[in-house]
DNA sequence: TCCTTTCAGTTGCGATATGAAACTTAGTGC
DNA sequence: GCACTAAGTTTCATATCGCAACTGAAAGGA
């Protein structure tokens, strides 16, 4: 087995390591948060990011490679090409918003802009938090690393 | 003003990107993986992500010198070291979360191994969503961006 | 039509980061 | 003292990054 393969298997075995294989690059959340914020072509990712040409030119290929990003040319001007999420890139917000907070509150300190809030209320979404599965919100000492097996035999012997 | 400069502006003008300039390195995420998981000392983070023992030597300080993990010699054994979350570090958990959430989701199709589990009810956590304020959960098209000044005058005219 | 600009990349090349393996240093246990 | 363990450090090859310049196709205007 390759190094390469190695690694991917340590990779694949969670998925966090899966979801870091497609998406931990550097960069790549960058151009996320880009795209949830509405930048849609290279030349405004790239002015926007300051990130270097071919960079972002690997980077989106990947993403699109992924299924993250939908890659279309513009029918009304074809210079143009349009990067946009897909559902699967989509489903990513919970993770650019965990990320985004954690960085607020302990990093930079301060709130980031654009501020995403409830499109009726205006109110700023709520922290992201960890909850159990009838809603009740978890600290780590609410919670415990199970193995797979060993729950099933649990639940089983229940 | 310097590249680096630059850029640690770009990053740090949004959440997202400070958080990243801290723990968005290749193998940071999975070396938080491992802590959360009970890893605790050099040779165990070694032997169990396969990362070369420079770069693990080298993530390790970086973290330390964040504050999300705090390195103390073990009094008993003074070969050994342990390496233990912060709260700062512990605050990473959403993140982590919803990062393997999105993985068995979309890449490998599987639930991670081990489990987190609500330590009263043996139930699985529920999965990371983006709520609003008062509780309710928010897909995308219930939320807006909204620049932060304009945001402020929304809500004194109100 | 010719000329200029825009858009989305690609190429070349030096700087930086990563990875494998061997080595070091301190401490433990017999 | 001797073998072994833990936590690194060093060395060196390779891979990735980042900048600047270049390309090629398509608009847009005089």
């Amino acid at each position: 087995m390759s190094r390469a393969e190695q690694l991917r298997e340590v990779f694949a075995e969670c998925g966090i390591g899966a979801a870091l294989e497609v998406v931990g690059e550097r960069w790549s959340f960058l151009i996320l948060r880009g795209a949830f914020n509405g930048l849609r072509h290279f030349e405004e990712f790239q002015t926007n990011l300051g990130i270097a040409r071919n960079i972002l030119s690997n980077r989106l290929g990947r993403l699109v490679e992924h299924g993250i990003l939908q890659r279309d040319p513009d029918p009304a001007d074809r210079r143009k090409v349009t990067y946009r999420l897909t559902e699967k890139g989509r489903d990513l917000l919970p993770v650019l918003l965990s990320l985004r907070q954690w960085g607020e509150r302990w990093i930079s300190g301060l709130p980031s802009n654009p501020v995403l809030v409830d499109r009726y209320t205006r109110q700023p979404i709520a922290p992201m938090i960890v909850q159990s599965a009838d809603g009740r919100p978890l600290s780590l000492r609410d919670m415990e690393w199970v193995d797979r097996d060993e729950l099933r035999r649990e639940t089983d012997a229940a």
